[in-house]
DNA sequence: CCATCTTCCTTCGAAATCGAAGATAGAGCG
DNA sequence: CGCTCTATCTTCGATTTCGAAGGAAGATGG
């Protein structure tokens, strides 16, 4: 395996480091725009930058109106992120430059319900797989990172009453994952992961609900740029009371949560009881695409569901976008549904700019974001 | 009238003069801690600032454990602020320092029917009396502010749909007050006012939900320490649709809105329909102290709406606090029938370590809150 | 009361940062 | 092509900031 050393950035050379990692400035000028440095500060560090083998200059970029700027970039060699995003029944896993690129992503089977260490253990071990297959030599690597379906205490890392993953209540996931490296250990809920890696492709857009909607429904909110924990919880949507006519139990003690209607683990337990087996929530969506009317159905009125509470957090937060992602984003009428129940029901000085879009970002965004998290935490 | 020259701070002072002024600092010592500076630093601009007279020395505080520190103080002489909380039928209006001490407030009835022109020509000529009557001689004025009781548009310091201001739509508010003075100008939400204003009385609390309930119901977000204003209309929780047997259209269109049966106005018109007749809010209050079962019972309700409405906020902004204001926070029953509510349906992560309580940061709360973001303004 | 500790604040040489001026490299246009 | 314009980047002296060391003032505890 690579070398662990820590990366030798001090005071300005790590925002300097981050700005250009995390794509904000590509070339001196602009960093010192957005860093507020003076321009010979700038490139005093740029050039330390290089010669510590960390930043590379790269061509140039393309000229507004003057000379053309010479475009910077983190140095492959630079280090290397391992993340990954842990699913209930499978895990996308991957290995990213620090300026978040990917050199190789994987999805892998697993099984969260054999506890906390075998998954950890095996995340773990992947990750060393991946490493040797394709980290280059020499390269070391600077953080580890992983998603969870679940809450989790940001202060601690551990993972604090998940509906869905039994064994893990108040496991300390971080430092188990630690464990194994002498790195910048990153842990944090999944939903929250996805919004920081969709911000990077909204640019401009500095507050961002970033909706998944999966087996279960969760949200990430971005503020001022800046993901937003509160004390950790922050961005639940999923035990929200909703109106319905009926009225169901859900797991956490209340009547008529959304989870309990709009969740794709609640789409497929209503299929299922009109006869129509499914494995996944993916399978819904492809039974929406074939036009199965009672799937349709239960997705059109999810929507309309999740878009009700939405309206609420609309009005008071006043985001620039609602992002849709998660494996049930792709299922059209979940979006219009949601569109529909938005724009109809909240104050129109909250919807005036507001976009409701799916996810730009691609299925390697919460790897992305990882990255991004994790970035923070090794040159913090 | 007093001067109107600029305040001479520059670079780092101005970072300094801010954290005395808004009370994070009174020592040399903490602005070091908090600014970031070398201790050097500090006791240089410190050394300026009080030569330019704009911090002085005031004695020592307490020790702890050491050396005792030598507290500064912003200069009384170093300017005043001239703010306004403008409400339906009268007016707040005050004089404070640059530290947000209040030289003088005063209560005075107005009428915002009145239209904008005359309302905030009112407002103007208060000012001048004000700095007439007890403006000291030779401090200068260094900005003006006032609230508003409906949403504002930031950026451009107007007015926007009203529901409670006849011919103020989209009406230009800071830059009419504005031409009456060559300063900064601050236009800003009423609820947000009470928010940043309440927030000085919250220190540790960084995420902060304040509820304003007067004639309407209103709501200022502080995240991270921050007001968050979205894109200007953020906080809005008046028209959530609740939950209720009967059904009422409100004046947004829309049925079913939290404002037409939670908000003062609402609860007097019910009162009026039982034959009680009130006034004011306050009035509403004063028939539950004095044990009348209707007016008990309407607030109760109120309560409940409110606190289901803001369950759905906790479990996604996971706050710190929820504060209530405004002229019927001092009902007991709207308290603990928002207490009920929240604490039994918020997830129990959410509401571990909530606080639900009502304004510590007394009847000019509103005021401090446009002093300190005037302050921002004189010192941006 | 005196030695010791903690905290607050200042002094002073070293290092980082700034800003104005200039050098560099292209765009735009006749 | 040559002229001007604009934007990017560098050079260099002036300014600001840092940080280690030390002095000042009070707390603590025998």
């Amino acid at each position: 395996m690579s070398g662990k050393e820590r990366l030798p950035v001090r005071g300005a050379q790590g925002d300097l480091l981050r700005l250009v990692a995390t794509g904000h400035a590509e070339s001196r000028a602009q960093l010192a725009r957005i860093s507020g440095l003076a321009a010979s500060s700038v490139s005093l560090r740029v050039e330390e930058l290089i010669d510590t083998g960390l930043l590379v200059e790269e061509g140039s970029g393309t000229s507004s109106g003057g000379r053309r700027p010479r475009r910077l970039r983190v140095s492959p060699a630079a280090g290397l992120l391992a993340v990954a995003d842990l699913g209930a029944h499978h895990a996308r896993l991957g290995l990213l430059d620090l300026s978040g690129v990917p050199l190789v992503v994987e999805e892998r089977a697993c099984d969260i319900a054999l506890g906390p260490e075998a998954t950890l253990d095996w995340i773990a071990a992947s990750f060393d797989e991946l490493l040797i297959a394709h980290g280059p030599p020499g390269v070391p690597l600077r953080g580890v990172g992983t998603g969870i379906p679940g809450p989790v205490d940001p202060a601690s890392g551990r993972v604090v009453s998940p509906s869905r993953m039994p064994g893990w209540n108040n496991f300390p996931v971080a430092e188990h994952l630690g464990a194994h490296y002498d790195l910048p250990v990153l842990v944090e809920n999944d939903a929250n992961l996805l919004a920081v890696g969709e911000a990077r492709s909204w640019p401009g857009f500095d507050n961002l609900m970033v909706l998944k909607a999966g087996s279960g429904i969760g949200c990430g909110v971005i503020v001022d740029g800046r993901l937003h924990r509160g004390r950790g919880a922050a961005g639940d949507i999923s035990h929200v009371r909703v109106r319905t006519d009926s009225s169901t139990m859900c797991s956490c003690g209340h009547p008529d949560c959304l989870e309990a209607y709009a969740s794709g683990a609640a789409l497929m337990d209503a299929l299922a009881g009109l006869g129509i087996a499914t494995r996944r929530p993916a399978d819904v969506v492809a039974l929406v695409e074939d036009g199965v009317p009672e799937a349709t159905a239960l997705v059109r009125n999810a929507g309309r569901l999740i878009g009700e509470v939405l309206t609420v957090l609309v009005n008071f937060l006043n985001p620039d976008a609602i992002v849709v992602g998660g494996s049930l984003s792709t299922a059209e009428p979940l979006i219009s549904a949601i569109r529909a129940a938005v724009y109809e029901r909240c104050l129109p000085l909250a919807t005036r700019d507001l976009e409701i879009a799916v996810t730009r970002g691609g299925p390697d965004a919460a790897l992305l974001g990882a990255g991004s998290l994790l970035l923070d935490a090794v040159l913090g």
